[in-house]
DNA sequence: GTACTAAGAGGCTCTTAGCGG
DNA sequence: CCGCTAAGAGCCTCTTAGTAC
């Protein structure tokens, strides 16, 4: 199973998606520009764990949920960046499609 | 906007439903008892932030998916619950169906 | 029994100072 | 330029010990 850090292969997803580099998301995001590459690249590697106001940065800065960073599939990844950018009237009416679909599961 | 840790209220939350004290939580996901108190009331205080490996088994135990613990709304953590609960095909086939509304907003 | 907190020890991140592609 | 890493300083969590309800 996903027993693993998922922010690692996120971070790079979605950073590579934006055609930025390690140091210049980093330095977006309010880093030092002298320990902004050493960093994000120890966060990308699985090194290090990045706090949740600098993963707050990194999503706003991407475009994406801050929930996005811990999702363990592909599928459930984009789901959630979809959702994202939903209304919450939208959101609503998708929890009841979903919980009609888990009774009636055709 | 979001822009707090949002796990203790989503932990708090999820353990409640689950009925169970912070304590039993904690000894649940192999804390030791002598500071499994402690160490679960400052996760849910958020003076404390878990690691990874701890917010996965404390998932686990809980019934959710780790992305749970940082979504930022009601209805995203409920979405997340959902989501966690379909089959990959399920999720492609709900990718597409979100991507078509995007396009054809009504 | 349950939730909560102060404070010290020790583990982990941030930063510097680099190397290699 | 870009990705990546070792190693020390210092910050933050884990744990103990305990209070309040």
């Amino acid at each position: 199973m996903g027993r693993e850090n998922p922010i690692p292969v996120r971070l790079k997803e979605a950073r590579q998606r934006a055609g930025i580099t390690q140091k210049d998301l980093g330095i977006r995001i309010g880093m030092e520009p002298s320990s902004a590459s050493g960093r994000m690249n120890h966060y990308e590697k699985g090194r290090h764990t990045p706090d949740i106001g600098t993963l707050q940065r990194m999503a706003d800065e991407l475009g994406v949920p801050l929930s996005y960073f811990f999702c363990e599939d592909e599928a459930s990844a984009e789901l959630v960046c979809l959702i994202g950018a939903l209304t919450v009237e939208q959101k609503d009416a998708l929890i009841k499609q979903l919980k009609a679909q888990q009774k009636q599961p055709d």
